[in-house]
Order: structure tokens, then C-alpha cells, then sequence
RNA sequence: GCGUUUCUUUAUAUUCGC
């Protein structure tokens, strides 16, 4: 039954809900009877891939098998509706394990926020922040994460340095992790104060943490959007001396970095390693490099590139 | 009673409009 368990786990994290589902059929055929993390682990496959309803579906067989939604259920059918963009049924979801005298933990929030968050309701997490103050909840290093997030969002700069500020006074639960960092480093990159986008990276090394790819691709993808292709390649390289495989987004970036930088061939040559390597571009990749052409008005380059693009089975958008 | 562990939540890439 846990190998199962584990098994519906492993899919979900690669987002493959029907063998998730498969799973838990053929799990059945073996007569094991899914118990409550079985439900749950299938209800977060259907919520990764945006399938809110089916997640909810899910949690009302739980209730037919007489097995009780824990916490963790009403979380993930929360989450479900949050990751598809569906904040008000996240919030109607968070009612209803309440009424059903769940009470909702810290995760329960961050979700809720979360949900807010991917809803692009900023103004509306902010206020759910709000009355978690009033209310005595303390908040953690993610609730305060996607509050940073929120006010970037917004455009107020100024108070997501406030919160990144606090965080680190308050240390605890509060310190800033690897996450806070690459959010205050973006935010940064999105005010045009690139400069600070390195210096927030160096303040997470003497802080002794780890950058990880998400911290550098984020780095690179700051020097990228404001054109300064040599410092992006310098962090390219870095990343791959720290013994990381640059991924599809390292690669875009810095095809975006090229691109910006009005050097479509750079660009071009950085694809072309991409394809080397043992990584596949994506629809974003070849939307980069069409792009760095025609920004320069290559336009039978421009379209080359979108004949290759088709060719490789990838729809334009 | 205390601690440890498990599970659920947060950060990065392309174009265009307001």
C-alpha cells in the first residue's frame, strides 16, 4: 500500500495525473484498499495538472469509502483549485473545512494565499495577510514569501524590501531562505536596479546559503532583460562550474540575453548548444531566438526558425 | 510532556495589448 502510495507521489510530481490514476486503479485490482494518504496523493496529481475538478470528485469518493479528509486533503484540494487559477473555490474550499471543524493550519493560509497569489488577486492576499495578523497567526518564511511576491507584483518595491528587512531582524521561522533572495533579487531586476541583484546574490553567499539553479537562472535572467549579455554568460558559466545543468530556462534566458543585446547570432549559437545538450528547447526557447531576429528585422531568419519549430512537432502560439 | 521524521504551500525564461 505505501509503495502505491510513494508510486501516485512520483507521478504527481511529474505532473502525470492518468498514471496516478492508473495507479490507484491497479492498486484496487490487487485488492489493497487506498487509505487517506492515497487519496491524498491523488488529489495533488489532479490539482498540479489544473484539474481542480477532479481533485474535488476525488475528495467526495473519500467521503463515500468513509475515510474522513484530514487536513492535508482540504490543503490539497485547496492548492488543487489555487494552481488552476480558481481563488474563489480555493476560499469556498477553505470554508468548507472549517464547517466541517478542520481547522486550517499554517499551510492551510500559505495555500490560501498562494491561491490569491496565482489568481492575481495581489490586493486580496495582502488583505488575507492582514486579518492573519489580527488574528494571532504568525506567519513563516513562505507566508511572508508570497507577500514579498505580492508587493512586487504590485509595483511597491519599497515594502517588499520592508518585509525582506524584517525577516532577517526577526530571524526563526522568519529568515529569509534561498527563495526570499531570489524574489528580492527579481524584484530588483523588475525595478531597474540591477546592480542590487547581484549584491542581494553575494549577501545569500556570505549568509551561507546555496545558490540553486532557480537563484541563478534568476540572476541571468536579470542581466538579460536589461541587456547586458556579458554578465549573464559570466553566470551561465558559473552555474555550470557549480556542477548544475544549465536548464531550458538558463538557455532562454540567456538567448534572451543576446537577443535584447541586438545579437541574434549569439543567440542563435546558444540554441544550437542547447539542441546539443540534454536539454530540449520549449515553444519559449524558439519564441526567444524569432524573436532576437526580428527585433533586428531578420525576417527570413525570423521565419527559418519558426519552419524548425514546426518541423520539431511544436505548435506555434 | 519534549524532540526527530513524513505529507500539503512560496522564488527564475519569450512576444503583444491596457
Amino acid at each position: 500500500n505505501d509503495i502505491y502510495n510513494m508510486l501516485i507521489r512520483l507521478h504527481s510530481r511529474h505532473n502525470r495525473a492518468d498514471q496516478a490514476r492508473g495507479l490507484f486503479f491497479e492498486m484496487q485490482e490487487w485488492r489493497l484498499k487506498p487509505d487517506a494518504d492515497t487519496y491524498n496523493a491523488l488529489i495533488n496529481a489532479h490539482g498540479r495538472a489544473g484539474q481542480w475538478r477532479w481533485a474535488m470528485n476525488i475528495m467526495d469518493d473519500m467521503l463515500r469509502a468513509a475515510i474522513p479528509p484530514s487536513r492535508s486533503t482540504y490543503n490539497n484540494v485547496i492548492s488543487a483549485c489555487g494552481s488552476s487559477g480558481r481563488w474563489k473555490e480555493a476560499l469556498e474550499a477553505c470554508k468548507r473545512m472549517t464547517d466541517n471543524g478542520v481547522g486550517p493550519d499554517l499551510v492551510t493560509h500559505n495555500i490560501v494565499l498562494s491561491a490569491l497569489k496565482k489568481g492575481s488577486q495581489y490586493l486580496k492576499a495582502l488583505s488575507y495577510f492582514e486579518l492573519m495578523k489580527r488574528r494571532g497567526i504568525s506567519a513563516d518564511a513562505v507566508t511572508l514569501n508570497i507577500v514579498i511576491n505580492c508587493l512586487v507584483k504590485l509595483g511597491q518595491y519599497a515594502k517588499a524590501l520592508d518585509v525582506f528587512n524584517s525577516m532577517r531582524e526577526k530571524r526563526g521561522e522568519c529568515a529569509p531562505d534561498i527563495v526570499t533572495f531570489t524574489s528580492v533579487l527579481h524584484a530588483y531586476s523588475v525595478c531597474g536596479q540591477v546592480d542590487n541583484c547581484k549584491a542581494i546574490f553575494d549577501m545569500m553567499l556570505s549568509e551561507g546559503l546555496k545558490p540553486n539553479m532557480i537563484s541563478y537562472n534568476a540572476l541571468i535572467g536579470a542581466y538579460a532583460s536589461h541587456g547586458m549579455h556579458a554578465e549573464a554568460f559570466s553566470v551561465f558559466n558559473t552555474l555550470k562550474k557549480s556542477g548544475f545543468r544549465p536548464d531550458v530556462v538558463s538557455y532562454t534566458s540567456l538567448i534572451n540575453a543576446y537577443g535584447r543585446s541586438g545579437k541574434p547570432e549569439k543567440a542563435q549559437e546558444i540554441f544550437d548548444m542547447m539542441k546539443g545538450s540534454s536539454c530540449k528547447p520549449n515553444i519559449v526557447s524558439y519564441n526567444a531566438l524569432i524573436d532576437a531576429y526580428g527585433s533586428e528585422g531578420k525576417l527570413a531568419e525570423a521565419l527559418n526558425v519558426l519552419r524548425e519549430m514546426e518541423r520539431g512537432g511544436i505548435q506555434p502560439d
